[in-house]
RNA sequence: CGCGGGGUGGAGCAGCUUGGUAGCUCGUCGGGCUCAUAACCCGAAGGUCGUAUGGUUCAAAUCCUGCCCCCGCAA
């Protein structure tokens, strides 16, 4: 098979990788323009980066949907991947090449369709997850199914690990979709419309930890922001934020803190976070225990 | 030229405004106490205070300047 591939960011990578280790062909590589990162530094999508150093040709494009399709008339692939591109594609694009356009996305589809499927499994404290293979429609993720591969969740999965175990997943299973395609074996299925849930891309706000909710959602929030936009919170003015964190006993009012051998531990609703991994804004990240040397007057501040 | 915090013995911090003997908590090493300890007591080692061995000064961690590095926000 001769494949267009698109993607942008890291969980794209493995993808990438495994096709051009496959017997398949990747005709070249689209993704999305460079970025502004942080402070200021021009920053290319990792697809870009990893692609060139695969000696891919790459195609930038702040609007595919727009620019792209006589470059793909021209390229005239037999499949195109997505793997988190980031921009939704016409259906005239969709259409040209003759065996269709497959996507990689890290749920087991219908469920957690949209921006942030990994994240969302972990606040809701899922015991398993999973990646999905399917044909890109037009409606995000709701195209028909090809296959779809389980992965058990665990307790010390933060969302960094559990994205580079579904990228490896996806990754394996997209290869494994595309030689079914090619050998004209693949059956798609329709998505259980009924069963389909939505999640929104992650905003940093969503990390805040407050001290109305409880000590197992808290902890849910760190494994899901990790490593990000990372959980965080309000003492003074000052922005800490949670690494990790491990669920123990309240002692004291919510909001306030008490130490356990050495770390500090925040009070909740219901139990306590001890914070095993922290930064204050403008510093770096430590451990709890270190943190604490030099800053014991947080066990009498409270959050806001 | 986006905004801002920071670089002080191995770790986390204070000291800088109001220049003048380098401090706190912890760790390390040695000794003591204890059935025992992440406890306690005694003692010790370890720092050209990021850098230019820059400028001002009788004197700079502290004031001024250039440079390097780390980080938070915003985007």
């Amino acid at each position: 098979m001769r494949i267009l591939f698109l993607g942008t960011p890291d969980f794209a990578l493995p993808t990438l990788r495994a096709l051009v280790r496959s017997k398949h062909e990747v005709l070249a590589v689209i993704t999305q323009p460079d970025k502004e990162g942080n402070r200021r530094v021009l920053t290319p999508p990792p697809v870009k980066t990893e692609a060139e150093k695969l000696g891919l040709p790459v195609y930038q494009f702040a609007s595919f949907k727009k620019e792209g399709v006589d470059l793909v008339k021209r390229l005239s692939p037999d499949m195109m991947v997505t793997a988190a591109f980031g921009q939704i594609i016409s259906q005239e694009l969709l259409d040209i090449p003759p065996f269709g356009t497959l996507n990689v996305h890290g749920s087991l589809l219908p469920k957690y369709r949209g921006a942030s499927p990994i994240q969302s499994c972990l606040l809701n404290g899922d015991t398993k997850t999973g990646v999905t293979i399917m044909r890109t429609a037009l409606k995000v993720d709701s195209g028909d199914i090809l296959l779809k591969k389980e992965l058990p969740i665990l307790p010390s999965d933060t969302a960094g690990v559990l994205f580079d175990k579904i990228a490896e997943l996806g990754a394996a299973a997209l290869v494994e979709a595309v030689d079914l395609v090619e050998k004209g074996k693949a059956v798609f299925t329709p998505q259980d419309e009924s069963q389909a849930t939505f999640c929104k891309m992650i905003a940093k706000s969503d990390g805040e930890i407050r001290k109305t909710e409880s000590a197992e959602s808290a902890i849910r929030k760190v494994r899901a922001m990790n490593p990000w936009p990372v959980a965080f919170f309000f003492v003074e003015g000052e922005r800490l934020k949670v690494f990790s964190a491990a669920q123990t006993e309240a002692k004291g009012a919510p909001g306030t803190f008490h130490s356990d051998q050495g770390f500090p531990c925040l009070n909740l609703a219901d139990g306590a976070i001890r914070l095993t991994e922290i930064q204050l804004e403008g510093k770096k990240r430590t451990l709890g225990k270190d943190f604490l040397l030099g800053h014991s007057d947080l066990l009498n501040k409270e959050i806001e």
